[in-house]
DNA sequence: TATCTTATTGCAATTCAATATCAAGTAAAA
DNA sequence: TTTTACTTGATATTGAATTGCAATAAGATA
């Protein structure tokens, strides 16, 4: 999905639901879009800043949290770390690098296990989903601080 | 390992490291090794001001972080929750109620996947550790709210 | 185009978890 | 008992995120 049809999205879902098209909303959603890096909300209101000046913090967080409701953006998050957005909605899941924090897009396919229903104390529980994250320490830390 | 081991652990590691036993420290300890559930920093500091009316939160925060980096407990944190905390060193993974939002403990053996290293952008990173998150509903929430 | 409705914005104040600072206190070794 | 380094409590501070509200403006309607 390129830029363009991201957009095509905004557009569509913003009417469908009765959201307005502000130019603060587009600015937020085109930083994300044009980033392939997962930004936090201030990185976004840092970047964003640039063009419009009088953008408040208040409404770049307002904004990426409503787009994760309506299904625009995917989010990740860790505790002692700020909320990390990115327009990648394709199923994925994420390295991060124990050294530098970085966080890394990885693509998993035939994720199992088993799991002990004696020592698990879920009883009929439902699981919808699992998220796997992987820790270790990136290539480029490998190569700088062996 | 029970009680009694746990708090021996303690001892051990304390002295081992250099660290003194003051009550605090172990009173905070042993709220931690009686409770089966994952606390919170700040429920562990209610608890212990029932004991200890002039306990200061920051001591409670300040030795809960040193537990974790003395192996003395595990913890889990969500952006957004406050982190927390447990004295079961078991290899486990975690079952999060996307309803209440409780955490439950479980064990998964043959945790497996295949990684897709075109599309992971990963190098010759290393991984470590894998942590899997189970999200559903858990069977109290499934009982009384459908 | 002018008007209306209501989502949205900017700002400031606020929450909440967690950390930093530092003088005073104390566990434990000598 | 003396010494010393580790700890504590109180308070201030940080950082992320949220909230309340009056003012604004997008998009529908006429
Ligand atoms: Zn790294
Ligand atoms: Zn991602
Ligand atoms: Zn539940
Ligand atoms: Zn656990």
């Amino acid at each position: 999905m390129n830029k363009e049809e991201k957009l095509q999205k905004l557009v569509d879902i913003s009417r469908e639901k009765g959201l307005k098209l502000t130019p603060q909303r587009m600015a937020i959603f085109r930083i994300l879009s044009e980033s392939d890096k997962h930004l936090t909300a201030d990185e976004v209101y840092q970047k964003a800043r640039k063009d419009y000046p009088m953008l408040s913090a208040a409404t770049v967080y307002r904004n990426m949290e409503q787009m994760v409701s309506s299904g625009l953006l995917s989010n990740l998050g860790r505790s002692g770390a700020a909320m990390k957005y990115d327009t990648n909605l394709e199923e994925h899941h994420h390295f991060i690098c124990s050294h530098c924090g970085k966080v890394y897009d990885v693509y998993l396919s035939k994720v199992t296990y088993e799991l002990d229903m004696e020592k698990s104390r879920l009883g009929d529980a439902k699981i919808d989903v699992s998220e796997l994250y992987l820790y270790g320490v990136c290539e480029d830390c490998l190569n700088n601080y062996g």
